[in-house]
DNA sequence: AAAATACTTAAGTATATGCCTAACTATCAG
DNA sequence: CTGATAGTTAGGCATATACTTAAGTATTTT
């Protein structure tokens, strides 16, 4: 059960296309901090800022061995993100179905 | 297909817990903007600018008749940020899949 | 031990975001 | 017409975000 602010960070670090091409990478299986900042167009410490960021959010975990900082995707978040949308588009089918039921029925 | 700023501005939409709650309560049903407010602990000019956000976002829209604009939600672009997710999902257990078989755990 | 590697931290800048209040416009109701 | 209602616009402010370059700190590697 995410809270809001687990949401918020979710969200708001997928909002981000640099952020979303570093899950993309890490969906494939996990990276170094330097195999992730190879494939964008800014500097290594910003890239260590967006990892940051997906760490704070749950989508990311990271540990250290020796010098090299080893990236992973938590699938967990990344379910629970899905389901919010889910449940809410299917809230939306709901509706739309009652309002159907409604004009059918009432004539 | 979403390009990449449509899905940057959708997962920024969604990761702002007021925006988040416009969002739950639309998928309800359409409101108007000052039943939008209603809900929400600051103005409505505020409360006007998410509003302003979910629509550039393409996740809701809305319409003006005589003095009172209703809003609705756009399941579409809830469906394409839904799927992004769920396909990345799908790619992390596919690598986990394929790590399985190459230690030799699964077949 | 010296040099290279892989981060990490610090300091600074520019722009974006999230709010506010006040003032304005456009309808609708009496 | 007059006032209430619903929304819009404008101006301002504080904080957050997305970078930058420069200067560190650990670890290998040679």
């Amino acid at each position: 059960m995410p809270n809001y602010q687990e949401m918020d960070r979710a969200y708001q670090a997928l909002g981000d296309r640099t952020r979303r091409a570093m899950v993309e990478r890490l969906v494939q299986g996990p990276a170094s901090v330097s195999e992730l900042a190879k494939d964008q167009p800014m500097s290594l410490p910003a890239v260590m800022l967006h990892l940051k960021v997906l760490e704070e959010s749950g989508l990311v975990k990271s540990r250290k061995q020796g010098r090299v900082r080893t990236c992973e995707v938590v699938p967990q978040m990344l379910s629970e993100a899905e389901r919010w949308l889910s449940e809410r588009r299917q809230m939306w089918e709901l509706s739309l179905d009652r309002l159907g039921k409604y004009l059918g029925v009432e004539k």
